[in-house]
DNA sequence: ATAACATCTAGCCTCTTTGT
DNA sequence: ACAAAGAGGCTAGATGTTAT
């Protein structure tokens, strides 16, 4: 039954090649599956004669090349050679690799799948394109929602509820994450662009500080000696956790830290990833209550930090997180004094704008 | 909610003071 | 006399407040 399944697979050789393209044609090449990428194509080509990757690329004449790099860059003429050799389309060719990708997007490419999906773990490996990003959180075959690289499945952090609560939320940042790399995404007057969304995630909004009490396990007063280094390190504290409080419950302290912009997606976990497409949606649909609140809940240095990323977005809606801010200080419990606003302000002394305008024209 | 205005601050520059 | 350090002033830019 295999060999008519695979028969099936297989390219037909039909008229039209000429000798040249013929004499280096491989004598069969399965079809690429649908939305494979490059190099998983070509390691599941190699396989059948043998040889690894790169063999078959300097059999293709492209020695030094490296299927990585083939698939986020191909040049015209790499990928009609490949088409020549393996009998397919350019277009076929081109259709595996992130072209799609815009260049700024393109780190975010990981070399094999990133999650795993116990369903397609059953068939022979295939590395699909959406599996190398980092907001892939379902199975585009199966439909599943992917377990980390440890297998772990997301319900072993979040409880079943909490992740039907946040699904849609995570969906929707990851349409607009996925609209960004696409360089799709509409930036409208009020919220920012994606990255300057993630540097605002990413910013500490307090002092780094250790395990709270609710955040370390029951241990024994022994225990607790024996766990001092841990119970004591300090652990960043990013605007993240308020924008996603869930995350901040549940995450295991240690690994609630995510890397600073973009790189937080291109090196997270299942988890982190999936709390800051949370985030990205959160900040996307209400930038001011949500940029409001994380510099409610900042210390000083925190608010320094998170005004600097402020500074990038649009002036309108700083302005409305400022109102806002000033509506949750001045809201706060009789009990605690509210904060009063100590940071720089600013406005423009329009007085003086004449005279400015004046010496920049020459 | 928005626009205009008032007020404030960090950063930069110049000028003065101080030490070698 | 020269250089380093400090004082002081200025500007661009950020907010708070108020009126519409």
């Amino acid at each position: 039954m295999g060999f008519r399944g695979r028969q099936d697979d297989l390219v037909a050789r039909g008229g039209g090649v000429n000798a040249a393209a013929l004499a280096s044609l491989l004598p069969v090449a399965p079809r690429p599956a649908a939305e494979e990428r490059l190099s998983s194509w070509l390691s599941r080509v190699a396989g059948i004669y043998g040889l690894s990757a790169s063999a078959l690329l300097d059999h293709f004449g492209l020695a030094g090349v490296s299927p990585l790099t083939l698939e986020q860059d191909l040049s015209a003429g790499q990928g009609a050679l490949i088409a020549a050799r393996a009998g397919l389309s350019a277009s076929t060719i081109d259709a595996m690799t992130f072209a799609t990708l815009a260049p700024h997007a393109r780190v975010m490419i990981a070399p094999s799948a990133r999650y795993f999906c116990p369903l397609c773990a059953q068939t022979p490996a295939i590395g699909r394109k959406d599996a190398a990003l980092p907001w892939t959180f379902w199975c585009s075959v199966h439909g599943v929602r992917l377990r980390g690289r440890d297998k772990r499945p997301m319900q072993s952090f979040l409880p079943e509820s909490v992740l039907e609560r946040l699904d849609p939320l995570a969906r929707r940042g990851v349409a607009r994450l996925a609209a960004w790399a696409e360089e799709r995404d509409a930036v409208g007057e009020i919220d920012p662009p994606v990255p300057e969304l993630l540097r605002f995630l990413t910013t500490p909004y307090r002092r780094p500080s250790p395990p709270s009490l609710a955040e370390q396990p029951r241990l024994s007063l022994e225990a607790r000696r024996a766990n001092h280094a841990f119970l004591t390190r300090p652990i960043v504290r990013q605007a993240l956790l308020v924008a996603a409080p869930e995350y901040d419950r549940f995450a295991p302290v240690l690994a609630k830290p995510v890397r600073p912009g973009l790189a937080a997606l291109a090196c997270g976990s299942l988890l982190q990833n999936y709390a800051l497409a949370v985030g990205v949606a959160r900040l996307t649909e209400n930038p001011v209550e949500h940029a409001a609140a994380a510099l409610a809940a900042a210390d000083a240095e925190g608010e320094t930090n998170l005004r600097r990323i402020l500074r990038t977005w649009p002036s309108a809606t700083r302005r409305r997180i400022g109102v806002e801010l000033r509506r949750l200080t001045d809201a706060q419990p009789a009990g605690k004094a509210p904060r009063r606003r100590r940071l720089q302000r600013s406005s423009i002394n329009y007085a003086r704008v004449p005279q400015i305008s004046a010496r920049l024209v020459p």
